[in-house]
DNA sequence: GTGTAGTGTAAAGTGACACTATCTATTTCT
DNA sequence: AGAAATAGATAGTGTCACTTTACACTACAC
């Protein structure tokens, strides 16, 4: 099929289409000419996962070529592979001033430890979770961080069964590409289920009798200053 | 305390809390005088707020406008209270064209109806989801899919936990504030967690012996084709 | 065999975003 | 008195993900 009909199957503006190939997260079309190139199934496919991660995984276009980049490494072994998502997911930036002896850091560690799992020291996550509890402790909100274990044991079963469906996979591409939707998408329909779970929650306890919750007196306070 | 103060104690450079301000995210501070002005506590917790929101949450500053706008109409009831973030979070240009006869949105409603899930059809985290499911199904990816109920079940007990740390503030603010914070951090933690288990998971079955898990054979296909 | 649409490359432009810098006119510490 | 800090207004910066434009072809219908 010709850039039109790429365009038109996949959605993506020719454009944007061609950008892609210039960012080298869509390889070129085969050239039938100097100014004719052929596209196939494949580049429909790649342009569908291209536009998952960034629109439902909102992962920067950087990210992704990143992430492609390691997967056309022959060197990569099933180990990097598994863990490669992780890796291109974390923000350069996030990761920043890190001290080894962070507090949060440390409480991280404490409770991988815990918990007996094997997850390596440089691992990005580690950060990420370190700042998220940093934040909740300074915010006032260290009950929250007692919800940790909890939130351990139920991200742990549903990585169990996550893997399982990539090691279904029997080819190493498949099982990359498993590895890259599950990691992304995987994020974004947890993070969906979550708001959607609170929301029926809070509806149930709203339409229990009164008497039966906390009162909720208004306390004027610091809050919007909008123009 | 004045702006050099403020700004060492939350260590958010000057510009910036100028900038927070002008945007109408930050309160101003108490003019002394034409040009001068003091600011207190709660002003040093606001920028904490927000530099979570905005660092660990990855939120747009525009959301966290929207929500604190929110958070001080005072026609805002608790229903909208608890599911204001939800709102605030919702990427505008995400729920885009959502044909109310999508294949996928009326999976989620399935999903929610035999969860027993009380949702509003507007919820945007129901367009969330679909996206999802319709980029997974896209991708033959379809057997993800079955796991959601998983992650509904995993969700729905963090959600019960969750409303409840939110219900023991025994004021507005705290509650406001509380949802805020547990809404946009705990979804940083979750994500954090589930990353980190699912390394965990993984390093545990490459440490199998090799006997147990199915074969990888190397099939060259469409990869990489970075510069 | 001419015209219209499609295709490739290269380079510049766009709009959103989150700051960041500059300028002016004060005011406050020392 | 003089250096440093402050508020307010306005303009500029760098990044990102595209978009647009300019130009030189090629493919195919009529």
């Amino acid at each position: 099929m010709r850039m039109t009909e790429l365009s038109e199957r996949s959605g993506v503006p020719i454009p944007t289409i061609r950008y892609y190939i210039r960012e080298g997260i869509l390889p070129a079309g085969r050239l039938t000419s100097p100014n004719q190139a052929t596209y196939d199934e494949t580049h429909v496919h790649r342009l569908t996962l291209i536009r998952a991660m960034v629109e439902v995984g909102e992962m920067p276009i950087a990210a992704v070529a990143k992430l492609f980049d390691h997967l056309q490494s022959k060197s990569a072994d099933e180990y990097v592979t598994l863990g490669l998502v992780q890796y291109a997911l974390a923000d350069t930036s996030a990761a920043e001033a890190a001290a080894p002896d962070d507090e949060a850091l440390v409480e991280v560690g404490d409770l991988l430890d815990r918990l007996d799992w094997q997850v390596r020291e440089q691992h990005p996550s580690r950060a990420a979770l370190a700042a998220a509890v940093r934040s909740l402790r300074r915010l006032g909100h260290g009950d929250v961080v007692d919800l940790l274990e909890r939130y351990a044991a139920a991200a742990h079963e549903l990585a169990e069964a996550e893997v399982g469906l990539v090691m279904r996979r029997d080819d190493l591409d498949g099982r990359a590409e498993a590895v890259v939707t599950i990691g992304v998408l995987g994020d974004a329909m947890l993070a969906a289920v979550r708001r959607l779970a609170q929301e029926d929650v809070a509806t149930r306890i709203l339409k229990e009798p009164k008497e039966l919750r906390p009162s909720t007196p208004v306390k004027p306070g610091l809050r919007g200053a909008r123009r």
